[in-house]
DNA sequence: TGGCGTTATGTCTGAGGTAACATAACGTCT
DNA sequence: AGACGTTATGTTACCTCAGACATAACGCCA
């Protein structure tokens, strides 16, 4: 048995941000590509577009620098904005999972699953 | 901006418990009934009763013990199983969500979202 | 015996989130 | 001029899951 946990952000009760989609901004700011971020998660350039888009309109700012041409094609750079937010979630998440696996641990540390023990009050093969 | 967290348990990769079915036994716990515990919490009888079962095959053992006919048309009480999983689990979930909410208030806590700043080198009007 | 409230179970629909497909435009480099 | 890799965007398809609908059986009670 595993504890899981998610942790995001909202905005006026609407999504903003996440695990997932701050994933793919780390990865665009190490490969300076929304494309190749994209593909390293496996996601369509489509949809890591669309859902950029949709923090930035939260926001009301852009979250990326793109250009479209150029040297290597084009690529994409985080805005200052999308930066502070990307580290602010980073510092946010950090130690809630361990937090988390040690409630667990702590609270389910002695448990079995009962059918590993023998039942005490069973009507036989009552099976449905 | 406010921080959301879902804690959940799994058991061999998949979903075994978490807030919305732990919601569903406290009612049945409570209520006696399977039907009036879906009833409260707005969900159909069937919905229920397929989240019921899965966490028992799950478990290999029933949540439930219940009866159909008899006095007020029968009814659904707990198992030990079922109880002691329960507990656990609001015991794992307890104090957790206050947890994560302290941490976002430290690290968010200054946070301005940026529109109310001044932009620096911001090209004029480049709007999409 | 018929009504009532419950459990039990098969089947279908709807919505949301994700992915796939199809273009167009941009700027550099050969 | 053409190839290339990127951004930008509309449209469509799919897959999972929450939930609804329909039906049967059970056992008490009037």
């Amino acid at each position: 048995m595993e504890p899981r946990s998610k942790f995001w952000i909202e905005h006026q009760s609407r999504y903003l941000i996440g695990p997932r989609l701050v994933q793919l901004l780390e990865a665009v700011d190490r490969l300076g590509s929304l494309r190749q971020a994209a593909a390293e998660l496996g996601w369509s350039y489509r949809y890591a577009w669309g859902r950029v888009q949709q923090l930035a309109a939260l926001l009301d700012q852009p979250v990326l620098a793109s250009s479209a041409g150029g040297p290597g094609g084009g690529g994409s750079r985080l805005t200052a904005a999308g930066q502070e937010l990307l580290e602010r979630y980073q510092q946010f998440e950090a130690g809630l999972k361990e937090q988390v696996r040690q409630r667990f641990n702590q609270v389910f540390g002695n448990y079995t699953l009962a059918h590993s023990e023998r039942p005490r009050d069973h009507r036989p093969s009552r099976r449905r």
